[in-house]
DNA sequence: TTGTATGCGTTATCAT
DNA sequence: ATGATAACGCATACAA
């Protein structure tokens, strides 16, 4: 009921309402409400203005993407919810999409290259003005080229693809990257720095640019100071791969130092390796990488990226509101992080 | 380009397109892609299923909105993203409604009312589906108003708006909730057997339904067991929270236990003494509530709750598909953890 | 400056 | 069984 104490129209105003209680034309109407640089006079742009307030009147968004052909939607297509890492950007990408007034389409694909082709298609169905590839699902081989195939399609219906990573076949597309070598180069300079002689370094799978940047970063670093080559362990990226990872290592020989390729799977070897009641880290280092929350928490060695900026630089880049507007890649910095599960070692190390 | 070597057309093919390609009726053709029950012939039938392969036609979701009156959209308004309790129901909501075909619409409120509010309208105005609820903002007096009557416009208009915590003004729209009383009479019935005595709650400020039977139900714990009253602590439900709670209880007597409203608050406690150098169980226990998986890396006793399942429960809902269909409230069960942050304590305490 | 009319892509109603 | 055709709500090209 509303004050009249009559009941609700379920029905909303539409902009022929507005018109009909203004007594002018749909399209003067039109032309009032949608801010159109069109002239109307004073006195009926105040009679329009009169009667949206007196209707209550809302444009109905569906109405305006159907003439204009676009939602004003950005949809993030994100391989795992639970990981900070993803919440972190996506929250960069929601809060600056809601300043300009778009909505956030959340597509979480579970690392699934299936679902993130689905979601792209399903955007590019909704019309939406952008998308957001955080991270990214493990790149199969014939998968790879159906994603390729609709991102170039997407494209081609004026739909914005930003990628957070730089992926082998989407060079094309724009992205916002951090430096994957630099980062693993600083983090192993600092660490060897601490007096860490071997490596090891949790990995997804071959195929994965990210991962090959990073391991190359660290073999560099390693190399320059005469160290040994990092053992590889190709789990993952998730929680559980750091898990697995240590219970391996828990069979051989334990590295000085751990390196996780996120915070997720650094902190599935931290678990682990309380859990087997190895001391961290005054048996092995653990370091990740992210800079997530959870790391600050477990006092978690780490190499620090700007998640939530990077979420907000690339909703600027689809928005059109960036300043480097259409360059194609920005570059983010990062910054090594060394806390407690790095502790310096002694020299003469106890194995 | 093609494979034909020709340039990809940029715009998709409609369902006219589909119709001319087949050389049936508009009618016709959207009869067997919309899979109506509606009789087509058999030949006419494989002809505009052969046509729809080679035009590549997908229906326009934005199409179907218009006419429908309704997007396959749900939206999610939550308080924080950063906290992973909104996470974690969020991850439930997004997984089921991708398995029903609907996109979910991410809105972050960070506890503004005004937020919630514009946001709501806003979903509204997209003919979304439905609306979940997480959490809340700050039920502000005035804002308060406006937000129930845009929630019962909604209705009204066919949207449905679920709430993840029953809301003072709300009691009439659909909840999926826990038992708020219920599980801080657990807690605190499982601490006081662990030897604890003097409690402390910390709280959001007064007008939060969930904090004050919370509250109600950590006294009729204390109260049965002739132990004091909790002293109360209202500095909010986030980290910051937290700590700022815990530099209060530094400045005064420690209590026993101090129990957060949330796991994020409990966080912000247990970082904080740490960084204070008070131990942790050793001179305060810390609990706190919703069993995110922060919690479970920290060793924070805590309440947990079905936070997945709780998201799944109220899509289905939304979507129609639930079982107690139409229920005011579907109340979801909980269980306390306990962990390392409450060991159990001397009976002598050390004060 | 104002208004009329068309189209966006679909579904549904009505004849046939 | 099939096919015109009218909505849905808005923006705009065109006419006046």
């Amino acid at each position: 009921m509303d004050s009249d104490g009559r009941v609700t129209r379920a029905t909303r105003a539409s902009l022929s309402d507005v018109a009909r209680a203004a007594d002018v034309s749909l399209a003067t109407a039109s032309r009032v409400v949608s801010g159109s640089a069109y002239p109307v006079s004073a006195a009926k742009r105040r009679r329009v203005e009169e009667a949206v307030r007196a209707t209550g009147y809302v444009p109905d968004p569906v109405a305006q993407a159907m003439v204009r052909g676009r939602t004003r939607t950005i949809g993030v297509i994100a391989g795992a919810l639970s990981d900070p890492y993803f919440t972190e950007v996506t929250r960069g990408i929601e809060e600056s999409a809601r300043r300009a007034g778009f909505l956030t389409i959340l597509c979480s694909t579970d690392r699934d290259p299936g679902r993130e082709l689905a979601y792209l298609e399903l955007l590019r169905g909704h019309r939406a003005t952008g998308a957001v590839l955080i991270g990214g699902a493990y790149d199969g081989h014939e998968t790879r080229r159906a994603f390729i195939d609709e991102a170039t399609r997407a494209g081609a219906d004026g739909m914005r693809v930003i990628a957070l990573a730089q992926r082998p076949g989407l060079e094309g597309i724009q992205s916002v990257a951090v430096d994957d070598r630099a980062m693993l180069r600083d983090l192993a300079a600092d660490l060897a720095d601490l007096g860490h002689r071997t490596f090891a370094f949790v990995a997804p799978p071959d195929g994965f640019s990210t991962a090959e940047l990073r391991h190359e970063g660290l073999r560099e670093a390693l190399v320059a100071r005469g160290l040994p080559e990092p053992a590889i362990y190709r789990t993952g990226f998730d929680f559980d791969a750091g898990r697995r990872a240590a219970l391996r290592m828990l069979r051989g020989q334990l590295p000085d130092v751990a390196i996780g390729f996120s915070d997720e799977s650094a902190i599935g070897m931290l678990m682990t390796f309380r859990d087997e009641g190895v001391g961290v880290p005054a048996h092995v280092s653990i370091a990740g990488v992210d800079g997530t929350r959870e790391a600050e928490f477990l006092g978690l060695t780490t190499v620090s990226v700007p998640m939530y900026e990077m979420g907000v630089t690339a909703t600027a880049s689809i928005i059109g509101t960036a300043e480097g507007f259409g360059a194609p890649t920005t570059v983010m910095p990062h910054r090594v992080v060394l806390r407690q599960t790095t502790r310096r070692r002694p020299s003469e190390v106890e194995q």
